[in-house]
DNA sequence: ATGGGCACCTGGCTGC
DNA sequence: TGCAGCCAGGTGCCCA
């Protein structure tokens, strides 16, 4: 599922109604994600106080009283805010009960999600600390993105989808960035010229922001806390559009297989 | 250091 | 109707 507008609009949604309460209780009816969940947190985490609710990437950082949690939605997962006595369904794995009776609840069916515990500095993490910049910020510019690409002869594309290179960017906004940037999935990601690299810095940026505006995508299974839906696929340029008229200029949309991932693009648009 | 491939899961859809 | 096969918003880890 998620990618960091999806991320993102979790973030924003759940925030106001996270931050400043206490946990008053955790449930977890299932430990095993993506990393088991320890029998003590929710020992651990009972009682605190969530000071603040960061994201880092993909990561939803819970800053508590005396550590912090860490959340991935991984590919199907997915926060919601609902009141303490709504029944449990299928793959609601773990339950945040807070002191105005609210419930913030894991569901995640795949299980690829996690939920983890550190007692110090989140941002030390070892899931997190070799993280590359974010995407929004200013110090993921053309300079940076030309540098760290430099010499590398794995494709743009799953160069983009690298989290030592930018955090953020998964399948949807891969392609979709490198649409709006005029570049071919396929170039070697070393060989860009700088003019390119500053594109496709500014391509991530917009698509990004477009994104979190309209609340993320949703393709099958993605909704925000409050159970809706994200409204960024009819701006999709060419995800899933294989054979589809290119929106600009007509040529059939294009997909291929790259690292395991579908990639789609525009064979007129991008060079 | 870099890149490629696999693994972890469930559910929905397609086609026989 | 049933079922095998394939595909899906991610990413850590192992190996060459």
């Amino acid at each position: 599922m998620p990618e960091l507008p999806e991320v993102e609009t979790t973030r924003r949604g759940i925030a106001p109604a996270v931050v400043g309460r206490t946990i008053a209780r955790a449930v977890v009816r299932e430990r095993r994600l993506r990393w088991r969940i320890p029998t003590n947190f929710e020992r651990t985490i009972e009682g605190q106080t969530v000071r603040d609710l960061r994201r880092r990437g993909k990561y939803l950082i819970f800053d508590c009283d005396r550590g912090a949690m860490l959340l991935h939605l991984g590919m199907s997962g997915s926060l919601r805010l609902l009141t303490s006595d709504t029944p449990a369904l299928a793959h609601d794995h773990v339950d945040l009960v807070l002191d105005t009776a609210q419930c913030l609840r894991f569901n995640d069916p795949r299980r690829f999600g996690s939920v983890l515990w550190t007692d110090s500095d989140p941002l030390a993490h070892p899931l997190l600390a070799a993280l590359g910049p974010e995407p929004l910020s200013d110090e993921f510019d053309a300079d940076y993105l030309a540098r760290v690409l430099k010499g590398r002869s794995i494709a743009i594309k799953q160069a983009l989808m690298n989290s030592q290179v930018v955090v953020g960017v998964g399948n949807i906004y891969a392609s979709e960035a490198l649409f709006r940037a005029h570049i071919r999935p396929r170039r070697a990601a070393g060989r860009l010229r700088h003019d390119e690299a500053a594109a496709l810095v500014k391509a991530i940026k917009a698509v990004l922001q477009d994104a979190i505006r309209a609340g993320g995508t949703t393709l099958r299974d993605y909704i925000d806390p409050h159970g809706r839906p994200g409204y960024f696929k009819r701006k999709l340029y060419v995800y899933e559009r294989a054979g589809e008229p290119c929106f600009v200029c007509g040529t059939p949309i294009k997909h291929f297989v790259q690292g395991q991932r579908s990639t789609y693009f525009c064979p007129t648009c991008q060079r």
